[in-house]
Formats: structure tokens, sequence, C-alpha cells
RNA sequence: GGUGUCUUGGCCGAGUGGCUAGGCAAAGGUCUGCAAAACCUUGUACAGCGGUUCGAAUCCGCUAGACACCUCCA
């Protein structure tokens, strides 16, 4: 029997704004759309955050035993700077400016997404799709959407006909926004426009003559619009029903909304059964942006090269940090905050370190192993509260340390038990990286440093207390921090 | 201006009608040659005002403040 069948989990869906109930349409298996970066310049840092959320839930169904297609896109042709943009998108005006080709940009950033995903430790989705690979499959929904009358073409250019739409479906019924709000609140922009109402959105646009990145189509040779990529994709992969569909909280309205409404024009529903947020990362209380200098790009964080934090920060303490907040709550990074985590990470490393080293200490436990083993999947269950989870993980670390210091007793099934579980949230679920282990050298340096713990020792016991003291406290400034204990000197590489 | 979310102890951050969140920092203790690490103990917080209730941080209203979206943005 699949793990998936004692659990029950709840999901925080967007469109009802309630906790409801995770029933996959498929019995066992789970399809999920997450929308990717835009691969125009390096990955934003709240971007990580977001694909950070889901790698998590990817990572805890799969410990569930899901069989689960991921589905996360690259955009790669680019979002139209606005709506009266005469043709020239992102890419096409960085391209410019650096006087390269379009998809020699594509590739240099998704090369530095990619490795800054795998830093992370980021899984691999099942299905990593393009835009521009998807062309015509983005034509034939747009001429679906003209044919049930929700689209018009205008020189060469097709809006998605919003009004109509709103006649016979809530446009906003994710965003819970009402038409006539948006219509009030739109400002007349200057210029003219080919839309018939400002709330339309574009879902081809003509080429101008400059216009490097160019498809050919019905209506002109022009690209689509930035919003019909994602309908294209998540569909043609997931299904014209799949379970989830995740992104930025930012990426609500318009993104979202016109995602559902593309469907329901072309196909006549929704195709997502739970939609999900993940929310904002700021930067010392204050959004970040690149042009007011609140800014931290993802290596410049790794690196320690920049001047808002006080050091580089291990990619693990990173994620650390990020999961003790919940992902549906906006985030603060602080220099504070991550050096807190930092302690914390390494305090739930060092426990789990000790696991290997613990005898089993009787036949009976003074710490109810499979009771805790519930509260860290209903931690996760209730719409993947890693907050929780992590505080159930330092339970068990508390209690590692008891049991080494012989306060607590364990059998060894539960110190089995204990060991699996322990190591199954932390590092299968959660993602994390033990940076003790990661060292590869340890062995080597565990000689070494055992020779070191024997003169200490010697030194000690003649009173030379000026050597030991020394041995420990260059021993410290190199990383290595003993700790002296009832049966001797141990140490850890933090 | 509109829509939505939020305001928790020194800091970060869960919880959401009665039951210890957790981490970091702090104080006292155990251990130690002194430390560090670890363990034990301590802290009694929910923006303000009013209301509902036997009981509210949790529900409702108002006020103040913050953030997001409405315009490219994760």
């Amino acid at each position: 029997m699949p793990l998936y069948d004692n659990h029950t989990i709840k999901i925080y869906n967007t469109l009802s704004g309630e906790k409801e109930v995770f029933e996959p349409i498929t019995n066992g298996h789970i399809g999920m759309y997450v929308c990717g970066p835009t691969v125009y310049s390096n990955v934003h840092l709240g971007n990580v955050r977001t694909f950070m959320s889901f790698d998590m839930i990817f990572r805890y169904f799969k410990h569930l035993g899901y069989k689960i297609r991921y589905v996360r896109n690259i955009t790669d042709a680019g979002h139209l700077e606005n709506d009266d943009d005469v043709g020239e998108d992102k890419i096409t005006k960085k391209a410019r400016l650096e006087a390269i080709e379009p998809m020699e940009i594509v590739q240099r950033y998704t090369v530095d997404f990619h490795n800054v995903l795998n830093t992370f430790n980021f899984l691999p989705p099942s299905i990593e799709p393009t835009a521009t690979g998807h062309i015509i499959e983005q034509i034939e929904l747009i001429q679906n959407i003209i044919d049930n009358g929700f689209a018009y073409n205008v020189n060469g250019s097709v809006y998605f006909d919003v009004h109509k739409y709103n006649e016979s479906n809530d446009y906003g019924i994710l965003s819970k926004r009402k038409l006539e709000d948006l219509i009030h609140n739109t400002r007349a922009l200057d210029g003219q426009s080919d839309k018939k109402n400002p709330q339309d959105f574009a879902l081809w646009k003509k080429a101008e003559p400059t216009h490097i990145m160019r498809w050919p189509s019905p209506w002109s040779d022009g690209f689509p619009g930035w919003h019909l990529e994602c309908t294209a994709m998540s569909t043609k992969y997931l299904g014209d029903y799949f379970d989830i569909h995740g992104g930025g909280m930012d990426l609500k309205f318009p993104h979202h909304e016109c995602e559902i409404a593309q469907n329901q024009a072309a196909k006549g529903q929704d195709p997502v059964k739970y939609w999900m947020h993940a929310n904002m990362l700021e930067l010392n209380g204050a959004r970040m942006s690149k042009s007011s200098g609140n800014y931290i790009n993802p290596a410049e964080l790794l690196s320690g090269d920049n001047d808002i934090m006080s050091k580089a920060y291990n990619p693990s303490v990173i994620r650390f940090f990020m999961m003790q907040a919940s992902y549906k709550s906006v985030l603060d990074l602080t220099d504070d905050g991550l050096k807190a985590a930092e302690k914390g990470f390494n305090r739930l490393m060092d426990a789990i370190g000790l696991i290997d080293k613990l005898k089993p200490s009787a036949a009976t436990s003074s710490f109810h192993v499979s009771d805790w083993k519930q509260k860290c999947y209903d931690a996760m269950n209730d719409d993947f509260n890693t907050p929780i989870l992590i505080a159930v993980l330092f339970d068990a670390a508390k209690f590692i340390n008891q049991i080494k210091d012989g306060s607590a007793t364990l059998s060894q099934h539960d110190l089995e038990l204990l060991k699996e579980t322990i190591e199954a949230f932390t590092f299968d679920v959660l993602g994390l990286v033990d940076t003790a282990k990661e060292n590869t050298g340890i062995d080597k340096l565990s000689g070494a440093v055992d020779i070191l713990i024997n003169l200490r020792k010697e030194a000690r016991l003649n009173k030379d207390f000026a050597l030991s003291d020394k041995i420990r406290d260059e021993l410290i400034a190199a990383g290595i921090q003993l700790q002296d204990g009832k049966d001797g000197t141990t140490f850890t590489t933090n």
C-alpha cells in the first residue's frame, strides 16, 4: 500500500480561499505546473524562493509515493514591455543592448538559472518546456479562442475580448476583482491602441520590421502574448484538467487570471483543480528591486560578495531559512535572520550526525518515536507547514542530545525509526544537505584532528593549559569545533 | 483611488475561539582546569479602541500602520 493512502493532505486553494482536502484527479498521480522564469537576466532571489516552495511540495509528494509530473516552463520569448509597446519584447531589447543574438541571452541565463537551482539542491522538474518550442500550440489556441468568439484580429494583432468573455464568465474569479472596478481604475493610456477596451490583452502581436523574434501565423508575422504560453504548455503536458497550478503571488493577476480566461474561452473550463501561490521575499523589510539598490542576487548571497550581508551563507542555510517560514507568508531576508538560521541549521545537523554514534540503551524508549513521526506528517499534511515540521525536527534533535548525555533511552527499533524518519524529512523532503557529510575529505581530516585532540589531552593532563587552549582556539579559527564530553572529545566542522 | 493580504515576546517566525510552537538572542544552573558544545530551568507576547462570547491573539466593527496587485516584475 502506497504511503499516500495513509495521509490526507490539505492545500490552501487560492481560488476558493480555503484549505481543501487534496484529492488527485487520478488516484496515485499528480500533475503540477509552475510558471517558470523569464530568462533575460540572472534569476531573481525571490524567484528562487517560489521555486523552492514548489520543490519542497514536489519532494513531499514523491516521498508519499505519488507519481507526479512536474512541469516548469522557461519563458524565452519575452513578455511585452506594455500593452502599447510596438512590438519589442524584453529579450530583444536586452539583446540589442548587448549586441548579441536573443537566443544567446536565453542560453546564458538558462544556464545561470539551472546552476543556481542546482546549488540549492533542487530536483529537476519532469518537463521543462520552452515558450519558443510551443508556438504552434499557441497559434492553435488563439484560433480556438477566435472561433469561439472571444478574440478579435486588428491589423494582424489578436486581442482577447475581456468584456465579451465577462458576459458569460467571471473575469476576476481568481484575483477577486470585478471588471467594473478594473474599468474605473484603468487610466487612459497615451497613444493609439488597437484594443477595443484597455482591459483586453494580447494573444498575438504583429512584429514590427525591426523585431528579431518572430513567427508566421494566420494573422501576421509576430509573436505570442505573454499569458498564452503557460496555457498551451500546461494543458499539452498535463491534460485539459490537472491537479495543481502554482506560481508567485504576483502572477495571480493578471497572468493566472488570463490563463483561466484563455482556457475557458478555448475549451470551456479552468483546467486547474488547486491554485497555489507562493508569497514574496523582501530584503531588509522592503521590496527587492534593482532600481532602488535594495537588491541581492543568489550568486552574491552565496559568495558573500555583497554590501548587504556580513558573510557568505551556505545554500542549505538559505534553504533552511526559507523553510522556516510558511510558503504563504511574506518572508524578510536579513543578515540577522540568516545568522540565526545558520546556528539553528548547524544544531540540527549536529544532532543528526550524532545518530550513527548512538547505541540503543534500553528495551523501551523514553521518547515516543512513532508519535513524533506522525507529527512530522501532520505538519506537512497541513498545507506543507514546514515551520512546524522544523519545530518537530528540533524536538528530535533535543532528544538525540539527551540520549548522548545518558538522560534518555531508546530501543534498537526506535533508533532505526528515528534515523530513517529524521533523515527522510530533513534531506528528502526539505531538501537540505548535510554540510559535514558533504565534505569528502572528512575521514582524513578526522585522523589529523584526532592527533591534535590527543596532543591536547596530554597537555591538559600535564596542566599545560596554554598549549591545550592554543590547540583548541586555533582549530576553532580553522572551522573545527572541539566538543568535550564524558566519553572523550569529538569535533564538528561547521 | 480600487482590490486583497498582513500587524505575535529583544529579533525571526508558527498558530487562529479555551490546551508549551520552534529557532536565534538573554538570564540562572549542571558539566569543565577555564571555556565551548550539550542538557535542565526561566521569560508569559499577540498594533490600538470597541463589540460578540462563559471564555478572543483567534470572530465582528472602527482606527492606525505595513505589504502586494491594479503597470514589466516571482
